[in-house]
DNA sequence: TTGTATGCGTTATCAC
DNA sequence: GTGATAACGCATACAA
């Protein structure tokens, strides 16, 4: 029943020579015969041989696969970026190994064993435990126990204490420009939803944000910063908190794009005029072009994002000198949704 | 320099044993003795042993791989699919093989390559060839070539005259079900935009679209079925020209959700006020859930659709029998963007 | 330019 | 319970 499978052993044989040369037709030695080659070729064509793809990681104790493991592949931050990467790392002839953990550090720990035992030859890091603040001890050595055997990119995230390459977007200088978008559309009370203390993506946004205040002179309404998670649904809850406090901001800035959606969402539900707030987001995935109003929001820069997670990859890989941290710059997408001061607002309101 | 990998010849050493007995440790095998596999256990634990994958699949001929093809992971329709298989293939202890061909058939080719190279045990397959009405020659006997090693999914498509596991939604379904809606609203004028001929998925649907139309009686104007594509740009020009036509629909159904999305944006654009039409979408994508107005669309039945992918995946391997075609049924999501005729449309035109 | 022998790190088949 | 030994399919050092 079972089939046989077909190895050079098969192709040598018919086509009379050893292994050895249907080996070196296989990697692309020049020193075959181009008669030869082409004759072995052909036996492979007529017996539609393959070559074993594990026996050849085995002996060659390379893998070409890359391991990259992020939260939550449908949100389209997350895709984006892989799937550049992706792309790119085919076009170097590397395989890339996706895992969603969902921010689970049991997952994350499995996938990173699998990755382990699959011996591939670099891993790629976004969210979850890298975002802790206060990540875990036995998070933290598993990690150093990882990176003992494969080398480690963390990407927008780090761990204190695990020295280890780090590319990150520059999410403080994109709070900051932001901030200063909206003041100079007039805000001065400005609000931060989303998000969850103790991740540092949020911590470091929020950090950035109140400095940023306090240089203009701002009031930092603590009632105005709502922890309330990274979802839409989260957005909403932290909207309905905002729409039930006496006084009300102007501007509304979310920890991502999603919240922002959400937010958008419950002033639709409890028909709050949209216009009565400007609201800014961060990521700048694809949806925010097309809600309404299309979101002000900070660009990741994907396109150099993607490319410096694939040259540290290959340098590393290559063992050459590569920068240890790399910081991308970001750029502030301005939509519709940020905008002036509504006089409609105060108009609209009982006052 | 080249640090030598551990194996379990190093364990058998230090653990007094032979790597026979390491590796029926390391297969679970029960017929150690508990006292010395723990023996190594620890010596594994000591020396940061972790079994080579690449090894394994090799003796026992068995990768523990899938093979996933899909056009693109940042379509959410494709994502939400994706991590579903992933996660439940995990479970089974299976490991999916994610790959973007952005529908191009070279892309496709190489992927297929590579899947057959790393032994995947089953591939499963969306988009590109197997939704064209008209595949080449070539894509067909590659098709049918890869088929022999290893066993094919196609899901929401197929090939004609290649006989494969076929998982797809009820498009046809799906779209009577959006043309009843419509036409229970009162609407009589029905549009269709989007998608491009000789894509199957979109012949389908105009298929079923049609037979619904004449079902109830209802004029098929040719000039409202505009072939632009996919994306949420093609949706705009769609929009654009039917903007433009004399005679407009009083409902606008989408290929996919993604064109509606474009539609609305132009409408936007031009001022027309966004209630003058009922629009429907295809596939229920999240963002459909928070543009505004948010958007009557058929849902894929994402939990069961997966769930039958890896069932039949799973059947596959084990070698039992399984259905060969599996259509799952679609759930019309009633929301904001679909309502009965607007009479401010009429009395907005200047008539 | 080609072939022989050996190794890569496991599992599986025997024997003991 | 445990241990030799032979696969698995390819690549490579060395010979010729």
């Amino acid at each position: 029943m079972k089939k046989k499978n077909i190895t050079i052993y098969d192709i040598a044989k018919v086509a009379n020579v050893s292994p050895t040369t249907v080996s070196r037709v296989l990697t692309g030695n020049p020193l075959v015969k181009d008669s030869t080659r082409k004759r072995v070729l052909e036996k492979m064509e007529e017996l539609e041989f393959t070559p074993n793809e594990a026996a050849r990681s085995l002996t060659r104790n390379q893998t070409n696969m890359i391991g990259f493991i992020l939260p939550d592949i449908t949100n389209p931050f997350f895709s984006q970026t892989y799937i550049d990467v992706e792309r790119k790392a085919f076009e170097k002839g590397y395989t890339v190994l996706l895992r969603n953990s969902m921010s689970s550090s049991e997952m994350e720990s499995a996938y990173l064993r699998e990755f382990v035992e699959r011996r591939v030859e670099c891993i790629v890091f976004m969210g979850g435990r890298i975002n802790k603040s206060k990540p875990t001890e036995k998070e933290m050595t598993e990690m150093k126990e990882v990176m003992k055997r494969v080398p480690l990119i963390m990407v927008n995230g780090w761990m204190e204490g695990v020295d280890c390459h780090t590319i990150r977007t520059d999410e403080e200088e994109g709070m900051r420009s932001i901030v200063h978008h909206l003041v100079s559309l007039g805000h001065r009370d400005i609000a931060f939803i989303g998000g969850q203390k103790g991740v540092s993506t949020v911590d470091l946004k929020v950090l950035a944000f109140r400095e940023e205040l306090k240089k203009y002179g701002l009031e930092c309404h603590n009632e105005w910063q709502i922890y309330s998670g990274f979802g839409i649904d989260d957005g909403r809850v932290a909207m309905r908190q905002l729409l039930a406090s006496k006084k009300m901001p102007t501007a509304i800035i979310g920890m991502n794009d999603m919240v922002i959606y959400g937010a958008l969402k419950e002033c639709r539900k409890q028909n709050v005029p949209i216009h009565n707030f400007s609201f800014v987001g961060f990521d700048d995935i694809f949806p925010s072009d097309i809600v309404y109003p299309s979101l002000t929001t900070v660009n990741h820069n994907y396109d150099q994002l993607t490319s410096e997670i694939i040259e540290t990859i290959m340098k590393i890989i290559d063992r050459k000198d590569s920068q240890k941290e790399i910081l991308i710059e970001t750029k502030l997408i301005i939509r519709e949704s940020s905008h002036t001061v509504n006089e409609h607002y105060f108009n609209s309101k009982e006052m």
